[in-house]
DNA sequence: AATGAATGAGTCTTCATTCAT
DNA sequence: AATGAATGAAGACTCATTCAT
């Protein structure tokens, strides 16, 4: 297996040459703005290789994305495993997370141009690898949860959360505040582990402090 | 003050006409999938009329986004306004903000656009707008700091916290979850309220509980 | 008859403020790029008013070119009336159609576009117009014929061959050289009247004297 | 060296027929009027095809004229070389110079358009043609002045006279009188040549014998 | 296998003309 | 009579995709 194209020989260093160009186009033109041509142009091949290599423009999209989301899972996943304990392992990822995209904000373009653009048609492979993703985040907090460390969430639910706060915080936060992406990644996991309200209001509304979730 | 083409004589309900339907075809097609001939076609006009009320696709497109601000504006201070508390306020409009998007899910289409093909290159007048909005809700954190329901937290960062938080539950979270944006909201904003951590974990680490920022 | 719309009431300050203004945007953008807007615009009346004065663009820009043409005619004729001979008058008329042009550059552009436009599909009003002209000057080098100030020349093709030379220095001339379109018509109508060629030439070559077009 | 496209092949027939069918249309339609996508179709190719060997519709009108006036230049230089003697060399010039644009009245219309789109907006190349034009034909009359067989005229100006006559004789003549412009042409240039006064009028007025220009 | 020339459907925008007020 | 809002046909230019070399 050489690729999607199956059989078909195929040059490595050429297809990784025309996805590391699909970035920088499709993060600095968006997808509908970006012309065919100048990804080939870019990585130096004829027009004719990137359909050879991927056969159509949206196939290279995702194939661009799937990339980035890779490296993104890579970083993350190395984050978590150099320390021990569910908070400093959700606080290694999300500082990875937020290094990683603003180390590389075209590729924060590019998984915004996805979303913008295939709204939730993302294809099956695509979705496998997210739930992956999830559920190890999950026995994350799980493991947090059974060492005493974190209270009794959902996890499910915090998983998701901590993926929307640190997605709006790349996203939205990182380009409508003057702070860094790193810095204000750091301020929200923080925020978001110890919560907002004083001790004072967390001792005197106990139905709260439960994290019940009824209205 | 006619709108943005001065003096010329427009009608409202036209105006308005083209507006809704510039939302359905932008959020349903994206900014460069939409057609302007099927905005004006789908509003019932001709499609010079859509350029004499607004004068390119783009201009059509940003006054189509602040229509959609200025409604998500206004239920989010009405529900702000109908309870009293900052915990209260911040809860209130983190869920007039899930309802809105769950209510208008075209809206929330719109602003992944604006993000996705525009990056930061809001005119002027949109920045203004949503600085007033943080302003304000700086304010409500402010007092609850003040009333001491709240421990002494960066108001500027926290708000954008907050902002990354709900702007993330609803784009991220409403379309990679089976729970409706509404609940994810209302978990995820209770959750940042009361943090994730056990109270055994807040007592024995002193220094998260200061909401400290040093790495 | 007040106009080419027959019994309609019209304003002539209104027409004649219609007719400057095309004069201007016609020469300034051609006729294919002049919007009828803007000429409603800069006369200061609406667009609907400059269709009921002038039936359609096509018919303003041939109310335009006559009325130019008309500017033209009287100049060149009142230089010719204030000076006696054939020379003279043919002279004075080089003149004043160099100077009309050079003071009224816009009028240039229009005669210009008038031909481009429409090659000679000129409505027949003006073709009388034209003939008139021609048979005026006729007359002039008649004149000058029988009172042995001229040789004796083919009326006709002599006014062409002088309307040529008139032409082709303004348009050609006038803005391929660095000098003005009144220098280069005195010195192309004096060299005209006189030819090139040394007397010796013509001394010795009598069939060219008698101005012969046989070949 | 492979046209305007720099390294693009490109097939030089294609190249040609392409630029031929835009004389057709130039000609026929105008610049604006004419629709690039029908001088496609009458050179047998798809519209894109016409974008690629010329960048914009401009860039085609002016490779159209720089094409009729190389012909212009090729057919006016070879009628000159056949014959001797400054005279003779002028009237050659200027019956080539009519022949061609009766033989190809498109190409009239070509030049034409050019001025009336473009005013003196020509690209340096082609005022470089020009200039070499220019320069060629003053040589001609240096060498007739330095024979004798033409009087010391000032042969900038004259080269600009001879110019403007053959422009205007082939526009203004052309369509404006019965004649074709060949005829006209001879009987100009012959004139030009010789003047139209009697031989006792120029005996007489002694300083325009020597062809002053001063008013 | 690699190329890039060719294509034509698709899109934004303009503007002459009409007609209701 | 005067206006200018509304219209839609027209036209320049782009670009994803194909296919002959």
């Amino acid at each position: 297996m050489a690729g999607p194209n199956g059989s078909l020989s195929e040059d490595p260093g050429k297809r990784q040459a025309i996805l590391e160009q699909s970035i920088r186009c499709f993060a600095e033109l968006g997808f509908r703005g970006t012309d065919v041509q100048q990804i080939a142009d870019r990585a130096g091949v004829g027009k004719g290789t990137v359909y050879r290599y991927f056969h159509s423009k949206e196939d290279l999209f995702w194939a661009t994305t799937l990339d980035v989301f890779w490296r993104l899972e890579k970083v993350t996943n190395e984050a978590q495993e150099r320390v021990e304990g569910a908070c400093a392992k959700i606080r290694a990822a999300a500082l990875a997370y937020a290094e990683f995209f603003e180390s590389n904000p075209l590729c924060l373009e590019v998984f915004i141009q996805e979303r913008a653009e295939f709204r939730g048609d993302a294809p099956e492979l695509h979705r496998e690898y997210h739930k992956k993703l999830i559920a190890r985040f999950e026995q994350v907090l799980q493991d947090g949860i059974a060492s005493g460390e974190l209270r009794s969430v959902d996890t499910y639910k915090t998983v998701h959360a901590i993926g929307s706060l640190l997605y709006g915080t790349v996203v939205f936060g990182g380009h409508l505040t003057e702070l860094s992406p790193i810095e204000m990644a750091k301020h929200n996991i923080d925020t978001f582990l110890r919560g907002i309200r004083s001790k004072e209001s967390l001792a005197a509304e106990t139905e709260f402090v439960t994290g019940s979730r009824e209205q």
